[in-house]
DNA sequence: ACCCACACTCTCTTTTTGGTAAGTATAAAT
DNA sequence: ATTTATACTTACCAAAAAGAGAGTGTGGGT
C-alpha cells in the first residue's frame, strides 16, 4: 500500500502511458470547470433544455460564459444541439450518452462533496486557528 | 426518466438543499483544478512526497502554484504538512483520510476520460468538420 | 409602424490567474 | 569566506478569463 498501487489498483487500465495521461489530463481540465459541471447537473435533471432554461437554471452565469460553455461541450460531444428554423430562435440542449457518462462518473465526486462538507469546513476552521494562533505567537 | 430521477437516485441524498449545494459547488469548483488533480494523484502513487519531490512529479508547475496549490489543500483538509525542524529545511506531504477518499472519488472521472478518449477525439474532429463545412456554404 | 421574443454575437473593461525572478534563512561542506 | 541545499515569499508583469452591455435578425402581434 505504499506505492501506486491503489491507482492501478482502481484505474486497473494501462499501464501509465505519458501521451495518455497527457489527454486524459486536457479533457479533465476542459471538463471539470464549475460551469460545466453545473450544466451537466442541470441537463441530467432535465434532459432537455432550450438556451433561455438553462440560463435560468444556472444562476449567475453571464450570456457569454454559456454559450461558450455550451459551444465547448458540444464539441466534445457531451451534449447535442438542435436548432428549430422558427422565429423567435428555438434551440434544444440536451446530453448525449457520453455526457450522460460523465454526469455518472462526476456523481462520485457530487457525493464526496455532500458527504465530507462538515469535515472540510471544520478543517478550514481549524487553518484558520492554527494560522490565527501563529499570527499572535510570531 | 424524463425527470430528475438520475440524479436523485444516484446522489440518494438529502432533497436539493440549495445552501448544500452552493456549498458543494464552490468545494468542486476549489478542487477540481489542474494542479489540485495532479498533485492528488501523485501523493496517492506515493504517499509521502516533499516539496522539491512534488515539484519535480508535477511537470509544469511553477514553485508559486504548488505552494498556492499545496495550501489552499491543507486548509481544505486533503493533506498534511510536516514541517522538519532542520536545515536545509524539511517539509513532508501526505494525504489525509479526507484527500484519500476524494482520490478514489476522482478515479471515476478518469476512468470515464480514459475510457473515452477516443469518443471524445472523435467527437471535436466531426464538430471541426461540421464547422469547416457551414464555413464553405455559408 | 413598432415592439417583442429568443438566442445569440461583439466590443470594451475589469478581474483573476499564473509565470519569472529575486530574496530569505541557516547549517554544513569546501 | 563562499557556496550549496531547501522550501518557501514577495514584487512585478503579461496573459487569459469573465462580466457588462449593446447590437442583430425576423416573423408575428398590436
Amino acid at each position: 500500500m505504499t506505492d501506486g498501487s491503489l491507482r492501478q489498483e482502481l484505474l486497473g487500465l494501462q499501464a501509465n502511458n505519458p501521451a495518455v495521461d497527457r489527454l486524459v489530463e486536457e479533457i479533465i481540465g476542459r471538463v471539470a470547470d464549475k460551469w460545466t459541471m453545473l450544466l451537466i447537473e442541470i441537463l441530467t435533471e432535465q434532459e432537455c433544455c432550450r438556451f433561455g432554461e438553462l440560463a435560468r437554471a444556472c444562476t449567475g452565469i453571464s450570456q457569454k460564459m454559456l454559450t461558450q460553455t455550451l459551444r465547448a461541450m458540444e464539441r466534445d460531444g457531451l451534449v447535442t444541439r438542435k436548432v428549430y428554423a422558427v422565429v423567435p430562435p428555438k434551440v434544444e440542449y440536451r446530453l448525449t450518452d457520453l455526457g450522460l457518462g460523465l454526469s455518472k462518473a462526476f456523481c462520485g465526486v457530487w457525493l464526496w462533496a455532500e458527504g465530507n462538507l462538515e469535515m472540510i469546513e471544520q478543517a478550514r476552521r481549524s487553518y484558520a486557528e492554527r494560522q490565527a494562533a501563529e499570527g499572535t505567537s510570531a
